[in-house]
DNA sequence: TTACTTTTGCTAACAGTGTTAACTAAATGT
DNA sequence: ACATTTAGTTAACACTGTTAGCAAAAGTAA
């Protein structure tokens, strides 16, 4: 009885087993050193254990997509709701966004595929929606706030988030190593957006 | 003596005919599909020939994102540089970066390692920095037709070409055939820019 | 305890990958 | 005609993700 129960507890240290040291691997030399056989050398099991843990090395990194995703909701979900006024909330997720790419650059690239082929399945996934969310309601608070209700939300969202990547996947293309304050021009542009959200048609 | 010439001759027929058939096999079949045994097949010969014409594979992508920073900085090159007011310009510049990706979709892949390991030489290419130098002295324009003489402009420039890449590179995020003509969130995007670079600090 | 069944994890293999060393055959120079 | 350079080949190395087949261990039933 008690014995399947610890089988099933051996199963999941072995997974999380594998989890880790892809993300150690993954750390230390780049994704790119990633392959199934150094996860099977670094876990001290044959290779193919690994299938009974995960489809395929994709879903590794897919793993790894949706943990990003959480923690930036979660760093996201943090922020206060109440108290403050809406469009500090915005500059507050924006910088949220900013400080979360600089922390988690491996999850980021990961997450939006740079330098990686990205994981099809992520676009339309649960955790990334969650974030999406919070953007969302965000600039729809501001929105209520202002006198401005002819804007179209979605197309807004967009373009906060392409805002916010844009200088995200510029600043990793030469460096990995990104300073974790939001960049004068990062500012800038979210100042920008912000005030043409509350003004503007 | 001329069969030196004819000689020389030949070994640029070979390298361009490495160069269309790695082209075609990435537009068919993705960059991923890309192998040097493939291309052996496709140009007639056996794999170690490429080697005489290309360093390593990693070589032939950066051939390729040179290549579309020269298409770009080219169609830039073609907007008239008077005639018609400075923003007006900057415009036209920021909508044929838009129209370059759509374009060339696979290209601008390449050039910004979008789901590919990115050449590191490339950051600091000469075709790199004519791109660079178009957008820069179209800021430059406008700061000078305007009474706005404190403003930073290697981050405006920063700040220009992140929002920009931004809108491209979410867009290329769920699909590989983006509209060519700009979108009203660009667009938006954009006149948000030129309206702060002309008027804030 | 014995006999049977299931699970676990292994080795070996397949079909690829980039890249290089060693060798042959052809073209060129003297 | 002979020596030398060059072109292009095959074979190999050290990898990659993934799967089939097998042996040993663990769990279950008589």
């Amino acid at each position: 009885m008690s014995t399947t129960a610890r089988r099933e507890r051996e199963i999941q240290e072995l997974r999380s087993k594998i989890i880790t040291q892809s993300w150690k691997i993954i750390t230390e030399d780049g994704w790119q050193a990633l392959s199934i056989r150094k996860i099977a050398d670094a876990i001290e099991y044959s290779a193919p254990v690994i299938y009974k843990h995960f489809e395929s090395k994709e879903a590794i990194i897919e793993y790894f997509s949706k943990e990003g995703f959480n923690i930036l909701s979660h760093e996201m979900s943090l922020i206060p709701t109440d108290k403050i006024d809406s469009s500090e909330r915005l500059r507050d997720i924006a910088y949220t966004y900013w400080r979360f790419a600089s922390t988690y650059v491996q999850h980021y690239r990961i997450m939006f595929g740079l330098g990686i082929p990205p994981c099809e399945a992520i676009n339309s996934s649960k955790e990334m929606q969650r974030t999406s969310n919070y953007m969302y309601s965000a600039i729809e608070q501001v929105l209520n706030d202002s006198t401005n209700d002819i804007a179209d939300k979605h197309l807004k969202l967009k373009t906060f988030w392409s805002t916010l990547h844009g200088f995200v996947a510029i600043a990793l293309l030469s460096d990995d190593n990104i300073p974790s304050a939001p960049t004068a021009t990062l500012i800038d542009a979210v100042e920008g957006f912000i005030f043409t959200l509350k003004n503007n048609k």
